[in-house]
RNA sequence: GGCCCCGUAGCUCAGCGGAUAGAGCAACCGCCUCCUAAGCGGUAGGUCAUAGGUUCGACUCCUAUCGGGGCCGCCA
């Protein structure tokens, strides 16, 4: 239920009969017609447009509209007073029935309050993390994880059929340093003493896993050419990254239903057919690109290419898909896995990618647009930086890489809960400040503890209440103007799914509870003033169950919300 | 040079084309005999970077400019 969108299908049934009685005239679109939440609440509880767009088509004056519809509307149980005000809006106010029902619904509902209509058929494939299987997940990929898995979580709430999907870029030069590194620590695991230059990756991560190939191959690789241990090196190592990743992704809660090996798209002829599918649709020739302008690299010299032609796409140049010496670059295998996709019957790709990616979004929309006609629509969403900070300081070290900050290390410090819902606290696209001391503080202004706190207080009201033997009624008894505004924080929850999941902004989930955190702790507050309020009535079981059902269904939405977002509700604070 | 993101209160940030632009922090003033004061209420604080445009209506959409960040063939 969502009943924003019942009062619009209401008001539009009204201006149907409208129309049908000739007080509109026919051929009016009801499309810009919304009925959304007044910005103050004195307004009313809702507010619709109406009037004022359809003045216009209808050549009429928008509060002669505005008027007749709210003499009409006043027939409707659900609506109280209809006010025309301003410009023409027309102010509704809801019957207080409207409000218990919702509090019902909630408790009634439970984990499915708030489930949507709105993804029901649609096939939606969502590729986050894709950190290279060459180390362990850092602060960039965390946030991208919490992310994207958020997301995820907030599209299955909306109905939609989710895949969470990882591609594994393990076909790179880069598992060939990787390869080269772990036989480093091979050798230093046989007693060596060894040099990690440039172009190696030093981390003592990979100690284990050198003596993990000891174990495994003895000296067979000891005083061996590269291409004698290099192929089956990269094998081992590779999988070894997968399983440190695998249990990195593990601790932050995040669990992906596929993982997608860029490997597999090599010497099997897919990526080939890929870039024939391409080719038969007249976009993939053989050119020389124009050097970038402004800064032109110094070796710069024209080469010819096999050029992809994404500016029939979108795209500013067209791209290179192989390089000079006739190997596929990067990209290619790209278009191989999102035509793969594709092929997999998704209505919809969403990517997850990091900032400094940003330059690789058109090329990738351009591929998808063309493999599919136009048919399948990715959207890309990109993470801005994590900077770190731990006592007024940047945080930069970290005992295991050496070099940069693991996402284990974040968890170890402030748990998976604090780490997933500050994630969440900024838009993607937005720069995050993640301060390790706050985020840790128990005070309102750490967010995830505020609403934690809230969620705690009501379930330690109903551990109260359950000594009292009472019977748990659905039928709340809202009467105090805190309650009202509680109840319609509650009311707006469907809407906001809705809205979060269609723009992909799960942020906004943790916006939502935040605010209804503060109505909550405001309404528990004028229990101070008017002890009716309050949600325990000692002696009277009747009040109490009364009382204690608003609150109930607030936790039953902070439980949902929480559930979207990966934090667990905490029963009580300590 | 081109492309992408950002610019909102002193600070950190919300704001699906709607009304008088919101929250937290910091400042100031209040509230515990009471279900968790780990909380709540109030005061003060704004040329929504700038200039145009579209619209009945623009923080929101479009264009240009300024400022901050990121990216720009044979690295993924």
């Amino acid at each position: 239920m969502n009943i924003f969108a019942d009062i619009r299908t209401s008001i539009i049934e009204t201006l149907d009969a409208m129309v049908a009685d000739g007080v509109l005239p026919a051929n009016l679109s009801w499309g810009n017609v919304a009925v959304e939440p007044p910005r103050d609440a004195a307004h009313g509880d809702m507010a619709t447009n109406a009037a004022m767009v359809l003045a216009k088509p209808a050549s009429m004056q928008p509060r002669v509209i505005a008027e007749a519809l709210a003499d009409r509307l006043m027939d409707d149980p659900q609506i109280d007073t209809a006010d025309v005000a301003g410009p023409g809006f027309l102010n509704l106010r809801l019957a207080p029935v409207v409000w218990h029902d919702v509090v019902a619904e909630a408790i009634d509902a439970g984990a499915s309050f708030g489930h949507s209509g709105l993804g029901a058929g649609v096939k939606v494939n969502v590729e986050y993390v894709s950190a290279n299987p060459t180390g362990p997940l850092h602060v960039g990929h965390t946030r991208g994880a919490v992310f994207g898995d958020a997301l995820a979580s907030l599209l299955e709430f909306a109905g939609y059929d989710v895949t969470r999907e990882y591609y594994i870029n393990d076909g790179g030069a880069q598992v060939d340093v990787l390869a080269r590194s772990v036989y480093l620590r091979y050798l230093e695991a046989h007693g060596a003493t060894v040099a990690f230059e440039d172009g190696t990756y030093p981390g003592d991560y990979l100690k284990p896993v050198g003596e993990a190939l000891k174990a495994k191959v003895g000296d067979a690789y000891l005083e061996q050419d590269e291409e004698v241990w290099l192929a089956d090196v990269r094998e081992f190592a590779t999988e070894a990254m997968m399983d440190l990743i695998r249990e990195d992704l593990g601790l932050l809660g995040v669990r992906m239903d596929h993982f997608f090996s860029e490997k597999s798209l090599y010497g099997t002829g897919r990526i080939e057919e890929a870039i024939q599918d391409l080719d038969k649709k007249g976009l993939i020739y053989r050119g020389t690109l124009e050097p970038p302008k402004g800064k032109v690299p110094e070796d710069w010299e024209p080469r010819e290419q096999t050029l992809f032609r994404s500016t029939e796409h979108g795209d500013d140049v067209d791209r290179p898909i192989k390089k000079s010496d006739g190997s596929w670059t990067y990209f290619a295998p790209d278009i191989a896995y999102h035509w793969d996709k594709i092929a997999r019957d998704y209505d919809e790709l969403i990517d997850i990618f990091g900032a400094d990616h940003g330059g690789y979004v058109k090329r990738m929309k351009a591929a998808v647009s063309a493999l599919s006609d136009g048919r399948v629509p990715l959207d890309i969403k990109l993470t801005q930086l994590v900077k770190l900070f731990k006592d007024g300081a940047p945080f930069k070290m970290s005992k295991r890489a050496g070099t940069f900050v693991t996402l284990r290390d974040v968890v170890d410090q402030v748990g998976r809960d604090v780490t997933r819902f500050v994630m969440l606290t900024r838009k993607n696209d937005a720069p995050l400040d993640f301060d390790f001391d706050k985020a840790v503080e128990q005070s309102k202004d750490n967010p995830v503890f505020y609403v934690q706190y809230a969620h705690a207080r009501i379930r330690s009201v109903m551990r109260k209440a359950e000594e009292m033997h009472l019977d748990w009624s659905d039928n709340a008894k809202l009467e105090d103007a805190a309650e009202f505004a509680v109840a319609r924080k509650l009311a707006e929850w469907p809407r906001l799914v809705e809205i979060a999941a269609r723009n992909h902004e799960p942020h906004r989930v943790a916006f939502y509870l935040y605010e209804l955190a503060s109505d909550f702790h405001a309404l528990w507050n004028r229990g101070n003033e008017k002890p009716e309020l309050r949600f325990l009535h000692e002696d009277d079981p009747q009040a109490t169950a009364a009382k204690i059902a608003l609150p109930r269904a607030v936790a039953v939405v902070i439980s949902n919300g929480l559930g979207i977002l990966g934090v667990t509700p905490v029963e009580e604070m300590r």
